[in-house]
DNA sequence: CATGAATGAGCCTTCATTCAT
DNA sequence: TATGAATGAAGGCTCATTCAT
């Protein structure tokens, strides 16, 4: 007479996942705006609206709290930019625009900027998180610039002879308007449409195969 | 008997100079390497061989010490480039590629990499030194860069279509390899004279004047 | 439908009662391991295979726990060792010599070893235990031993010059023997049955009538 | 010039050195009412007359500075009675007597009771701790009485056939006496002369050679 | 001027107890 | 009855800042 099928998942259990969902979120919040070290773990818990403790019935810690944060909010990111490179049925030329059109989309989301300044400036002492950020993020989205590069280069549409190893000057001013924007948005706004046609542009001029 | 002349500094002013730059020089290698937040100044006391409380017969705060750092140690930079900038006689062209040299020279430099990120991860949480931060160096530097474009552009080697307010899209490369050593070194070293040639080529490829 | 007897416990009862002696037991284990403070309710639940909150059900507090802890614990020992006095039918020497041997069993098995460390030690920090634990186990304890030297001293067996308000200097060996093999074992190990039976020696010649 | 001999500590470390002792003995008189696990470094710091974080300038952790307080009150008894014992000519017989006249004296000063007691109850749980008042207190005692024992065997006083490996025995009254004082001298007071010169003399009886 | 001992506010983490389900 | 999620007070420890020497 037992109907419940154990994949449905219990109202409790389903009660949880939206209380660790939103205290991911209220630590995003709370990192992206102070930075891990100044991040009270009493601030995350007001904007949760949870008691303190509660926070460790979800995560060991302060350390692993922000793991998670980082885990959720940038791992879409990278899953979906490989499922659309993967399935992309045209030239190198355009799934480049389009993967950096997405990039600058993914990079302004929300707190992203944030998010990603805190990583540069503290993952260093953070080793574990370093680690963890390059092997995921990082080494996934240098490979997949890289296949795109070889894809145009094979198809002639980029020189053949850019370093390839050397992506990160093809994607330093996405993640420079990310920076810029958290920081210096009050000083001198950035138009980012305009900015993210000139830098694809930019790019595409720099890896025009060469005239003769 | 004092016949010390006011305009020459006494042998205790000095001395105090000299005190001062050991601690903001200690400061620079504990700030670049904890960071704001986790640098205690204990260790920056020890650092410079001095007592704890001394610090605080030369800065205010904590707070105070890490402006001067930043203050020191880019003001030169800077300063060189607008004066090299000024002085120079040459093409834009040249003058780019030595401006860019000379960037990544500064920006690898000691403990720069280490400055530059953190000043990118915690300046935000500190309005005050974000702002200082903008006035005095970025706007700088954009304006010194714009003045090459402009250069280049008047004397018909760079294309007049590439929009002088986004330069970061040009400096970009550059800010990236510093944070990228700094985090990632250990799980990909960087060549940095090729990737400083081929940052200044791809540059140069995306200034080109339009054929025609 | 119910024709529940009053005087035999319903089914029900007996589940609790059941369920009772199982906290107690669990928390036996970790009182004894830990001690009181360092003992979580959370490893006593987990041990007894229980919720947390299930404890609050049968017990007012962590204190009460113990308290029935240390009851349930040591009663037994003591009813049997008087009852067994009451009706030995023998010398002063073979029964002291039997009520020494039956202490040993008791103390040295299961966790009695870490209940009693953990009384000498904790005890004064909870008066109402204390008081418990002197009423009820200590004075019964002291009260056997006296009229089994009370018996011995007329039956001649004994020197009549012992104090008997001082029975712990007989006691004494056994209850450091327990605390001897919690806390030294690993680093001297005792073996119990020619301590135990050198113990009772010792005893006998110590209150051995004077030779005359 | 200087007349300043080296070996003359300074003011300053004077001061040091007492404010050191000051915390020692406040930390002494916490942990010996309340017990390891239940002392709060506050309320050692409020009765050293201090601030809390200054117990940290001397200690680095609660675990050291217990330490220290066993030390301190521990090795001044241990040492005295090994020189006692080194130094004494006489026979066994008065050297176990003093011996453990001393030990009685040393045990029910101050908070040593308590001392003992807490040592007895929680040490189990700190392996360290086990082990260096194993080593520095345990096996000196059980060794200098062994002597003893040794001694009284072969001028004939004691009876050679007492296994010298269980000098508990010998000292277990003294232990528990010091126990029952912490925890039952409101329920039943200690006349603890009395108790000495039983002990004592029932240790005497127990070892006396054999008649033949 | 220089020192470093002292302070105490502040933060992460734990855990007995409560209570909605 | 039983559960276990939630709470928040409490404690060990850190560190910027002060101040007596």
């Amino acid at each position: 007479m037992q109907a419940q099928v154990s994949q449905t998942p219990s109202k409790r259990e389903l009660q949880k996942e939206v209380r660790r969902n939103d205290i991911i979120d209220a630590g995003f919040e709370e990192f992206a705006v102070q930075g891990f070290t100044a991040t009270k773990l009493d601030d995350v818990a007001v904007r949760a609206g949870i008691g303190k403790g509660t926070i460790y019935l979800y995560f060991d810690s302060k350390e692993s709290l922000f793991q998670e944060v980082v885990r959720k909010n940038l791992f879409p990111m990278r899953d979906a930019a490989q499922i659309h490179a993967a399935e992309f049925k045209g030239s190198a030329t355009e799934l480049l625009t389009i993967h950096f059109q997405r990039m600058y989309l993914g990079l302004h989301q929300d707190r992203m900027p944030q998010l990603v300044a805190m990583i540069m400036g503290e993952a260093s002492r953070f080793p574990d998180m370093a680690d963890f950020f390059f092997k995921e993020i990082v080494s996934s989205n240098q490979e997949l610039l890289q296949n795109i590069l070889k894809k145009g280069m094979e198809s002639g549409e980029f020189r053949d002879n850019f370093p390839v190893e050397f992506t990160q000057i093809l994607m330093a001013p996405a993640m420079i308007s990310a920076i810029w924007r958290l920081q210096f948005e009050s000083h001198s706004p950035l138009d980012m449409d305009a900015y993210t046609q000139t830098h694809i542009d930019f790019v595409l001029r720099g890896l025009k195969a060469d005239q003769h």
